[in-house]
DNA sequence: CTGTTAGCGCCTTCAT
DNA sequence: ATGAAGGCGCTAACAG
């Protein structure tokens, strides 16, 4: 008893017109008669009509191309981003949709913008991990406005005219962060140290704004260093962790607000003082998770470069299609990640 | 200058055979010569041809009609599953799938037993929220057996035949929530309380048993009170709370590992030691949300209900197609959530 | 303003 | 063992 599912042609039917009609109400074209518009909305509505999704694709036959672009210098976490792209094109191109990733300079203005112009235009969409700068933003909004969309990754462009951003809100997770190290610390007095790679870098800035707010605000039992810049250099942060713990002995807490954490750890780790210092830092890796599971770190923050990847996909497909992406299912939280709920 | 993507025909073509024979190769049906079969596997192989799935889908034209049985008496987190398969419906329609919510008490081993059994042939999947119980399982593997797609949601069955588990592992949910509390108290001394639903339930079970491990094996300043049993509800958690907290001066943490959030909550403000007093409980709804913005709770653990029921009608549509699920993407973890990083 | 018609790319009988 | 041909439900070009 299963009965046939409601075609295009039954509305016609049923309203008298041709499916052409229909397929003119049905995505609000323009010539068609109010009062048969108003009767085929009626129809539709009757039946329950909902298109099928498998047809129109089918028919309409558009394929997309979006591309990604990327740091060039790649991370852990951005690499990570990159295979899981690679990881879905099987897929995407069984829905004739392609994925280019775009390699540059992400931390030169003139470099991003300039590949961002040379390269937008051979797309339908692109996915920019951006940085917060007016020639950045110009770009941008040069791209939006020929029609193809935009949307940043991972590091935003608030006021430009990018149609979403995929990724986290970062002074959040400095607060996460700050409430971690001050409720870790338990009361007991000491010195925070953070170490940004640049604070240039708006994810690195709004990290140690959130943190160091909550901790000002909540712990006066802690103490800030002055914050240092590393780079997200293994070396530099290296030294300047060795700085920190060879002058503060009094030290607690070491936050990590950018990569290049295997210099902070190994110099924690040599100290011996790794398991009494807090140690929180960015990004699931395995590294990181060995660092968990040795007590060196005591929390990380994630945001996973999986769903983001997934996400940007998707959202990108929603726009290319005039669809509305799903805010709920795209929004990206910031994860703590601890010893024990390793993913 | 863009190229036409390759089709089954443009196969057909350089294979030198109909499309028929492509279509045979390419599902793997008998009746192709294996000397053909290679060389139209070679072909595809070098045309890099992917089968568009609109058409396929198309063509087939078949539509699935999957079950989701779910506990009646439903607490906040099972209405958000709910209501994010509802959100689902109209786009899922356009896919030509259909959902059903059949309620039962999920408590009841014979109750939900028999849903399993009578509703389950209705359907191409069904997601259950299982009991581990010899008589639910027998269902679900009668289920299976019978070729009907089974994945557990929320709760698992693990020796049972169902495809697939949605939810979070208990075990490292409690494990979780013992570092939690174990790094909140700082070393302090004090007791802990635990507040279950029911020990007979899989999860809660799981979730204490985590727990106390941590505890006991890394906080030694911790003693444990005895388990209780409130049933989810909110009016025993309350007394329940109100013993413990009047009879333990040194009352340090308390977890409340299944529902009833509102009861324990409350008693902790009216007694005034709310803030003093280390609150883990579980799942984000508004009302834990209040309780970590005032400092009552100091962190929930949430499996966010509504990646699950995405998650679920993504495990069953694949398996209805024959596909595999993406391990990677279906994972639920267990997130942590603080007043600073709450959604 | 509205209808006719020819596909989109694959799957599925039905022949051969 | 293989091929020919007719859809699936929607869209878009072209008539009228």
């Amino acid at each position: 008893m299963k009965m046939a599912p409601i075609a295009l042609k039954d509305v016609a039917r049923e309203a008298g017109v041709s499916t052409a009609t229909v397929d003119r109400v049905l995505h609000g074209r323009p010539g068609v008669r109010e009062a048969t518009v108003r009767r085929v909305k009626d129809t539709i509505e009757r039946l329950g009509f909902r298109p099928n999704t498998a047809a129109a694709e089918l028919a309409r036959g558009r394929s997309a191309r979006f591309g990604f672009v990327m740091p060039e210098n790649t991370n852990a976490f951005m690499e990570e981003i990159v295979a899981n792209l690679a990881k879905m094109r099987p897929m995407l191109s069984a829905n004739r949709i392609a994925l280019d990733v775009v390699g540059t300079n992400v931390f030169d203005p003139e470099a991003l913008a300039t590949t961002i112009e040379t390269a937008g235009p051979h797309f339908d969409g692109i996915a920019v991990v951006a940085l917060d700068h007016p020639r950045v933003r110009a770009s941008i909004d040069e791209l939006a406005e020929a029609g193809i969309h935009v949307v940043t990754l991972v590091s935003d462009v608030p006021s430009s005219r990018r149609a979403h951003y995929i990724g986290v809100d970062n002074t959040a997770a400095g607060r996460t962060v700050g409430s971690l190290i001050g409720r870790f610390t338990g009361g007991r007095p000491g010195k925070v140290a953070m170490i940004a790679g640049s604070l240039s870098l708006r994810d690195h800035a709004e990290r140690l704004f959130g943190m160091t707010q909550v901790i000002a605000a909540e712990y006066p039992n802690l103490q800030f260093l002055p914050v240092a810049q590393g780079c997200d250099d293994d070396g530099r942060n290296a030294e300047i962790t060795r700085g920190f713990v060879e002058q503060n002995p009094d030290l607690i807490a070491v936050y990590n607000i950018g990569a290049g954490t295997a210099g902070v750890g190994q110099t924690l780790i040599d100290s011996g003082r790794a398991r009494d210092i807090i140690f929180v830092a960015h990004d699931v890796t395995p590294l990181t998770q060995r660092y968990l599971l040795l007590g060196v770190a005591d929390a990380v923050i994630s945001q996973n470069p999986g769903r983001q990847a997934r996400s940007a996909v998707r959202v990108l497909t929603a726009l290319s299609r005039n669809e509305p992406p799903l805010a709920e299912q795209e929004y990206i939280g910031v994860e703590i990640v601890m010893r024990d709920n390793m993913p």
